[in-house]
DNA sequence: TCCGATTAGTTAATCTGCATAAAAATTCTG
DNA sequence: CAGAATTTTTATGCAGATTAACTAATCGGA
């Protein structure tokens, strides 16, 4: 039995998965949302099983790439860059820096604060990983053109921006 | 390590709280992926927003539709219909039943299984649903015209198909 | 017919990701 | 210097999802 009677619907972050493939239709695909989110779990599905192979996922690739275009950074910006909760960032730091992919370095005249930088390891995997990525990215949009490519990612950033 | 020769640029605290849009780049935005969940991650909330207006969350509004365009199907086909596994189809059908919204029917020839359908109510609120869902999908793409909006869901389709 | 294997649905235990709250350390302010 | 504010950390809890195990019903052959 569901007891739920949700008091507080509204603060809800990410929520099930929404659609899937399969012979049923729901007749949603008129629907940016609907279209975005099974376009998107198609995508990202296909990154997290390559990052699997360095035993990453895709929000620790991001944070890689974050701190890397924004050395020195403190865990609040790189919480906020992420859209994640600072407690969220102390355990995504903590796995990186455990496996000497990045590290906290005390401020000086702050010393409640880290600046946080790649390492040399750091910087040669994203290397990788951002090859890796582009490849995922190429082979799950494989149906669309170089032209196709660039006019959606035009559209996506006008829905974000 | 490496180049600290500015000292902490990374003191930028900034207003602008937005979460996912802040002032930090991640270099990623040439990834139809990155973009994508972005995209996705913004649309995606406003829905929920609007959504809880009605205790429902996106995943139980699909299953309606769903149910309502393949009425009299058996759990197993609506949980392949939505990526989910059978445990999170009873948990999910059980609130649309408490609710009021859908029914489980025994089938005759094979007592086993059940043939799921709409009720009334679950008809009706439907209707109501597609309506705020649409409603919702503009103003997320707000920043879209029509022709945009069409050419963004052929291009996603031509993804997920 | 009867017994084993299979299938649909459910229940329960567990895991995971994320958020909120409170704590600890440091800095700022008056 | 005392108190407020901040940066990070720890602790706790919750909602969603997966797995395993259980019940009930059907099927298939000896």
């Amino acid at each position: 039995m569901s007891r739920k009677s949700s008091p507080t619907p509204a603060a809800d972050p990410q929520a099930a998965a929404q659609p899937a493939d399969g012979p049923l239709d729901a007749s949603l695909d008129e629907l940016i949302g609907y279209a975005l989110r099974r376009a998107q779990l198609k995508v990202f599905q296909h990154l997290v099983s390559r990052l699997g192979a360095f035993d990453l996922r895709p929000a620790q690739f991001t944070a890689l790439a974050i701190i890397q275009q924004n050395a020195g950074l403190m865990q609040a910006d790189l919480a906020r860059a992420l859209a994640i909760e600072p407690p969220q960032a102390v355990v995504l730091l903590n796995k990186l820096e455990s496996r000497g992919l990045a590290v906290r370095v005390r401020c000086k005249p702050d010393k409640r604060s880290y600046g946080i930088f790649l390492s040399k390891a750091g910087e040669t995997l994203l290397k990788q990983l951002r090859e890796v990525a582009a490849q995922s990215d190429l082979d799950a949009t494989a149906a669309l053109s170089a032209e196709e490519r660039q006019q959606l990612i035009g559209l996506l950033h006008k829905i974000y921006r």
